[in-house]
DNA sequence: TTAATTGTGCTTCCGATAAGCACAATTAAT
DNA sequence: ATTAATTGTGCTTATCGGAAGCACAATTAA
């Protein structure tokens, strides 16, 4: 699971992180704490719980704190989306709406056309629902 | 022109520098030296170089090297796409063949699925010439 | 009361990318 | 011919966003 993408655009280790996570609840169908998944997913029980949180915000998980507490998958994976996650996970999407307002007019319409074309790519990626990614996987 | 994107994903220095490249060398009709293009667009020649031949590669613009050289647009305005741009630039579509073969296949997956929607991505970028592009902006 | 867990502030570390220098090769002006 | 300007590129250094990781308050159940 450590990173081997050279990518700046696409595939951050959030993503792949949230993407391994809600695999693995979704085939435990339990509630899996912080460290669990870390483990499984090779990555650490901090980070995993500030993706987690992103996850949560989006209602795509829930948390329980506490003893016996974790992380549980609120919607079912035919539910969930590739595209969801993205969603979720993505730091652009989560800004505040005055996005670019300073520099130059050509700047300002750059970063109107790219942000067009991000929202195309979520929306590409809700074509995938967790139940339909987990069907193209082998697991070992 | 200093990078005030807080986003991994989309707008990375390299795009932003190359379509202010372009719009330049569309605006002058003529051929520019990287010096002269790097003062206008606040990067640095040698970085612009770079840039540059990412495009010379792409066919999207051609350099005269010597005395009294620099760039020029091998295409019309008309002709430049940003999803040509984007593609130029972009350092994975222009990865070898061989992206992942190593690595669980729950990554293998993911990671076809994001290029994918990469290409998407480009394709939607294409809808916008350079020309069309340009009549959004009012120089100032 | 104790143990386990989330949520989060904070600091440190790392890696990818840009900055920037240097210079060979090239090309045109002089 | 000589000189000046320019590309292309190897190389080193600097920068910076994100990840790593520690610590601990708050919470919750054993």
């Amino acid at each position: 699971m450590r990173n081997t993408s050279r990518s700046v655009h696409i595939g951050p280790p959030r993503l792949k992180i949230a993407v391994h996570a809600i695999v693995w609840l979704a085939r435990s169908g339990s509630m899996l704490s912080s460290a669990m998944i870390a483990s499984q997913v090779d990555s650490h029980a901090t980070f995993l719980r500030r993706v987690m949180q992103s996850l949560s915000h989006a209602g795509i998980v829930d948390s329980k704190g506490g003893r016996e507490g974790g992380y549980f998958l609120k919607k079912s994976p035919a539910e969930i989306t590739l595209g969801d996650i993205y969603e979720a996970i993505c730091p652009v999407c989560n800004e505040s709406e005055i996005k670019v307002d300073c520099g130059e007019q050509i700047d300002i319409e750059l970063e109107k056309i790219l942000q067009e074309a991000e929202l195309q790519t979520i929306e590409y990626l809700r074509h995938y629902t967790i139940a339909q990614f987990m069907d193209r996987i082998h697991f070992s």
